[in-house]
RNA sequence: GCGCUCUUAGCUCAGUCGGAUAGAGCAACAGCCUUCUAAGCUGUGGGUCGAAGGUUCGAAUCCUUCAGGGCGCGCCA
């Protein structure tokens, strides 16, 4: 084999620099990117002269065309053109394949990484549950960008800490335990056979149901037309109610009780959260959510004041005639904001300025990642903004990685009012789709019943995962449980079919060689323009992968697998491997099969997503 | 009212540092299973990139204004 390039983009780019150096004597330090001509006759990569023009003062037709007339050949690159402004850069398909085929089956598990994060350690903070109630659909959302954005991470090369900030305690918290001491009866999630976060979360919709019914009654008293009343005066309604409220003094006493804590009441507190968390461990399970750190705020909601204190007697902080005790953050375009109340209690922000400093001592953090959704912009600007103030020179690099709010038909999910998702009947649901799609093909493709559920599990939570992660993290999610999720076109289980199909391919082979094939092939027989768009899109994983990771935006992976998925569609159709004219073009058809495998495999793996060895 | 954010095909969404003719999927219509899985492939129709200005050789992309949606503006979390 004639020694061969390593990297085909460093090869094409310095090759480029000196072109460049040789034509115009000057040397051009920027990034030089490589872009897809519109349509592929024109060539494999293409470079866009318009940073050159600037540099060098002649237009970008010109420098393409001089570059283009004196650019040379290598082993790897063929033919060189200018098209207007465009260096447009045709490999030799031969060369080309055979040095990423070769790449793809070394690397295996680990082709896209890098090592840009190396010696970095970086905290994800996701999920962040309440303990009131069970997951929906906004935590699933929140749950699989916080462990897609960790994986992609790590393939770059950071050590992450994957952090779970349970909000354990509250007086939301304590409404759930009230409605089990009146209704619970001693009954338990075993005697009822209830997830234990259902049963929780049964109990709390039991005490907003209460409440409201006093409420209602309350109004009744009060000779008040509710519907009749203006938005402010309902606010003032509600306001004074939760005054006079017994069900509310009821879940404030037992809060109180928490506080000063009284036996009973953690026991009951303690006993409650057990069953919420073995119900949220099967949920997290399921959906393959990890955590390598636990933090509760009944831990943490008193921390935070020291440091507020000492920023007040270093004058960054300032009091209130009450006595209360704000930070002045109008300089920067911000509010005032509270950080003790007059009765020198915490707020949820002091808490938060505590919890982000712990994380800092715990870990040798390079950067703290919060993944939260977009209703909180506001209060992780504050957040951030303060920490600075405070003189912690890492403020700089926490990130609030915000996400978009996921609305139903019916508008937001209110899980006060019931309008939510759940996560659990989510999944259930789609996994049963799943299964009757298996069903509807049991004639053509018998299925044994252990691996009918097996798969439908892979292809329905699939098809969620795929959904979900292929919208950009910032933008809302107009969310239709009835029709948003398909198994068609653009979906989870396309990319899953595609490698159900590659493996297939190879059971049919003489012998089932996926694992020992070597990308030892005659790569002379590529020349199919299906094979060679393939060839293309399996090049671009790796610079997909840095590009998701830097921007903290797994939708670049949906895009890019759906792509690789459609470009072997296209190939599995037109390029027949097992019959093709050759035993050689077999061989070599075999491997562009393993690199694509590899590939989706590990595209899926990324966004946390199974791939399936046969569907 | 103030701050942030969004608006691309009937629907759901891509579109990298401003760059070649604005792309997919779904839905609709027309084809393809005696060849490796038809959850697939091929083709057709569908657009004033919310509106108007501006910057630029060049704008879906940057700036301004406007319209419409969302979120936030608690001694709540």
């Amino acid at each position: 084999m004639p020694p061969h390039v390593n990297d085909i983009s460093t090869h094409l780019k310095t090759h480029i620099r000196q072109w460049i150096q040789d034509v115009f004597s000057t040397e051009f330090t920027d990034e030089i990117k490589l872009d897809r001509p519109p349509n592929p006759k024109l060539g494999d990569f293409a470079v866009g002269c318009f940073p050159l023009a600037k540099v060098l003062r002649q237009s970008p037709v010109n420098i393409a065309q001089k570059l283009a007339a004196h650019a040379t050949k290598t082993n790897l690159i063929e033919h060189i053109q200018a098209t207007g402004p465009y260096l447009n850069i045709t490999l030799n398909k031969e060369e080309f394949s055979r040095i990423l085929c070769h790449h793809i089956l070394n690397e295996s598990e680990t082709f896209g990484n890098s090592s840009l994060g190396s010696g970095q350690m970086v905290m994800v903070e996701y999920s962040a549950p309440n303990t009131n109630k069970p997951l929906h659909l906004g935590h699933v959302r929140n749950q699989l960008l916080g462990m897609a954005v960790a994986r992609l991470l790590e393939a770059v090369g950071y050590r992450v800490i994957k952090a779970n900030l349970v909000n354990d305690r509250g007086v939301h918290i304590c409404k759930s335990m009230l409605a089990y001491q009146r209704f619970g009866n001693g009954e338990t999630p075993k005697s009822t056979g209830i997830k234990g976060d259902h049963f929780v979360g049964h109990y709390y919709v039991r005490y907003e149901q209460a409440q409201k019914a006093e409420f209602e009654q309350w109004l009744v008293q009060q000779h008040v037309e509710w519907d009749t009343l203006e938005p402010h005066q309902k606010e003032q309604y509600e306001a004074q109610f939760l005054k006079e409220s017994q069900w509310y003094a009821a879940a404030l006493d037992l809060l109180r009780r928490w506080e000063e804590g009284d036996a009973e009441v953690i026991a009951l507190w303690q006993k409650m959260n057990q069953w919420v968390y073995e119900g949220f461990n099967q949920t997290y399970q399921k959906m393959g959510c990890e955590f390598d750190t636990w933090y509760y705020e009944s831990d943490l909601y008193k921390s935070g004041k020291e440091l507020i204190l000492k920023g007040l007697s270093e004058g960054i902080f300032f009091k209130k005639e009450d006595g209360s005790i704000w930070v002045d953050l109008t300089d920067q375009n911000l509010d005032e904001k509270i950080l003790l109340r007059s009765d020198g209690t915490s707020v949820y922000i002091t808490q938060d300025i505590g919890t982000a400093v712990q994380k800092f001592k715990d870990y040798p953090l390079t950067k703290s990642i919060y993944v939260v959704g977009s209703e909180q912009n506001y209060h992780f600007q504050v957040l951030f903004a303060i920490l600075k103030k405070l003189g912690y020179t890492w403020a700089d690099e926490c990130y609030h990685l915000s996400y978009g709010m996921v609305y139903l038909p019916e508008g937001k999910m209110k899980s006060r009012e019931g309008k939510v998702v759940d996560a659990d009947d989510l999944m259930a649901g789609m996994i049963d789709l799943a299964k009757i799609s298996l069903k509807e093909r049991e004639e053509e493709r018998p299925i044994q019943a252990e691996e009918l559920e097996t798969i439908s599990e892979i292809v329905g939570l699939g098809a969620i995962k795929y959904h979900i992660l292929s919208f950009q993290p910032a933008k809302d999610i107009h969310f239709d449980p009835n029709k948003s999720i398909s198994f068609q076109g653009d979906t989870g289980p396309y990319l899953q079919y595609a490698y159900a199909r590659i493996r297939s391919i190879f059971r049919k082979s003489e012998q089932d060689n996926y694992v020992s094939l070597t990308p030892e092939a005659d790569y002379s027989g590529i020349h199919h323009p299906k094979e060679i768009e393939l060839v293309r899109k399996l090049f671009d994983f790796p610079e997909e992968v840095r590009i998701a990771a830097e921007t903290y935006n797994p939708s670049r992976i949906t895009t890019y697998l759906f792509e690789l998925a459609k470009a072997y569609s296209q190939f599995y159709h037109a390029c027949p491997v097992l019959n093709a004219e050759n035993d050689a073009l077999t061989q070599v058809r075999m491997v562009l099969c393993k690199a694509t495998a590899v590939t989706l495999k590990r595209g899926l793996k990324l966004l946390g997503i199974d791939a399936p060895e046969r569907m």
